[in-house]
DNA sequence: CATGAATGAGAATTCATTCAT
DNA sequence: TATGAATGAATTCTCATTCAT
């Protein structure tokens, strides 16, 4: 069978090969200027041999998709180290913001472009499927909280509006910058607000948060 | 003049059909997948017909886009009878939730979807204008926090940062919604969610940020 | 009847007004870019309104085709007083080239534009009277060689072949100019190639011609 | 090899078969009449296979633009072996006379139709080259003259000014028929003008002109 | 007489996708 | 496995022309 393996293992080499020239081209040019024409010119294959490792161009976004879900919960752990529970609140943040910052594509792709209809709808039965790996860093999120609480924090709060609060406010940092709602300010200025909201954040939602408490 | 009258009014209606089915096709298609095409069928015109009301496609997008802007000035007016400055604020922020929630296409096209490139470049003199109907809520929500400084709120923190911060958070909870990210959760805990998100909002962002500095 | 005939004269202005205004854009922005609601436009008239005074787009260049015929004539009559008919000749050559390069548009027209194909074949019956208009010119031209005949010129040629000749070498330099094939030259040198060619004209076609009767 | 070669020279008989029914279609509608869906149409492929062969409309009017170039130049060639300078200017002439009137559409392209502006402005750079091709055919014709000169004619004349006016008469002669000016004349009376012209052009602009200095 | 409104037909071009080889 | 060739179905946009008023 080693034949076999080696065909299957090429066959992932390319799967490969295809998903990050896709990748690197919605980096980019953006993601609704490239076809699948541009993406075979870049590997020097013919556009029907794409279609020899994926059923059309939805599942090549599609897997992205879930690509990306796979690198955000690798960024996840590497917080874990951080005992601190709010210390660790605090980075988890940040790290979200790096991520997305740094990869914007496939930010795009995984929390505000519209999802890829016709697949997804093929996908209906595996449909819990769908978000699973999406759910495993909102859990990771929601831990991260679950030990906060016991360190004291968020006390009066349901942990789950605890996660979406804070989910919601760093998405929306990143997603206002990634759509260029923030372009007026300036980089410099960006970079600056991006900071002080990290900042505000800490000491309002995290720490002001458990000292009210302690009290 | 009668006759005269009555012809601008029907033009004038005619473009806010066309501007409503446009809407409502976004709604339900999708930014990117909607055509004259589909707006001229849905309205029983020739697509020929549309532009006699509009020069292109851009046009009509950037019409609804500064149409949500007024929309959204005239909404954030509705809370200025509210006199306390920190309440205000709170309201200010559901507000600007049941706005995101209840006109999504016209969120969407204002702080979600890419931009209309083409327009925006022909527009270039008055790249200001681009953003000043934007800036105008922008700055209406900073008076608003100006207000609450004076009332002893967000003391320590930059006014500009206070404002993204909060715009952010309502943003990042409208957004992902609109996006459906949140689909998972189903429509009541979404609610429930939102509701729970404010709640948090107020009483770490707003409410606590005062006591802590009486204190 | 004086209201008929004032609603007749006024109906002329307006067809008049209709053609001076076509021929102007054509003279600014080359024939095919002029739509018909350019000149209607212009004109501050609808376009349904052009179509009360002339059948169809066809039709008005058609009429513009006549009208440059008129012209041309008019400018031919000039030259009659030249009793000369050698000098005449040259005259004429000269005339027709700076009626040419003074009305490109009309030259255009009546020479190089491939004739509006629709009107022509309505007119099919009056077939010959398509002709009329430009034999008339091309007879007016035989005249004058005739009579350059008369005084010892053009002897071994057919008056035919010789104003066939004369009127192709004209039109041949103009028309190199008109439709910008001789661009590389630059504006200076071609006004020194169109005045060389005309002296080279008289010189050997129609002076030295008469010379070498003479001997 | 074989296969690749066979490819290869499938595709130039593809661009072939384009460019020869574009031209076909030329000949019978007119320039300004030709879309590429006639082409299409007529060649019975789709519009879009078009596209695999030339980028766009442009670049098979510029194509067959320097085919038409390259073919005179072929032509002009057939003459060298004439010894006697002024025989072979009047051979010259008469053989542009019948490469235009052979190859009406090529002609009508290369000296008559208006210029694909876009494709020459993206060809800005090489803009020289746009009449380098052109100016071999002229410059062939000057020396031509020169040897002419040398011979004895055209002595008091610019060299490029005779260059300029044989061409524009000849130019003239085959203009005014292939856009149908001479259709009054009716076939076998052209041949006769043609004739007629040549042999004018001949006496008084060749062969006189050298006697008249000898004397 | 004049026109506003409407449109059918058609233009160039693009792209995801298929299929015979 | 790989692909060259082909295309159907779109896209945006333009224009001469018609017709009810």
């Amino acid at each position: 069978m080693g034949i076999k393996e080696r065909k299957e293992l090429e066959k992932k080499e390319m799967r490969k090969l295809i998903l990050d020239t896709a990748m690197k081209l919605f980096l980019e040019k953006g993601f609704e200027n490239i076809t699948l024409r541009n993406i075979a010119e870049k590997i020097e294959y013919s556009p029907a041999t794409i279609y020899l490792y994926f059923k059309d161009k939805d599942e090549i976004i599609y897997t992205l998709h879930r690509e990306g879900f796979e690198e955000l919960y690798r960024w996840q752990q590497k917080i874990l180290p951080v005992k601190d529970p709010l210390e660790r609140l605090y980075r988890h943040a940040e790290m979200y913001v790096s991520f997305a910052l740094e990869n914007p594509e496939y930010y795009d792709l995984m929390f505000i472009k519209r999802a890829p209809i016709n697949r997804i709808k093929e996908m209906k039965l595996k449909d819990g499927m769908r978000w699973d790996i999406g759910m495993r860093s909102f859990d990771f999120l929601k831990e991260n909280i679950k030990e906060c609480m016991k360190a004291g924090a968020f006390r009066n709060t349901d942990v789950c509006v605890a996660a979406f609060s804070l989910w919601a406010y760093v998405h929306g940092i990143v997603s206002l910058i990634i759509r260029e709602r923030c372009d007026v300010f300036g980089e410099e200025q960006i970079r600056c607000l991006v900071k002080g909201s990290l900042d505000f954040m800490q000491q309002n939602m995290i720490v002001n948060n458990i000292k009210k408490e302690e009290q």
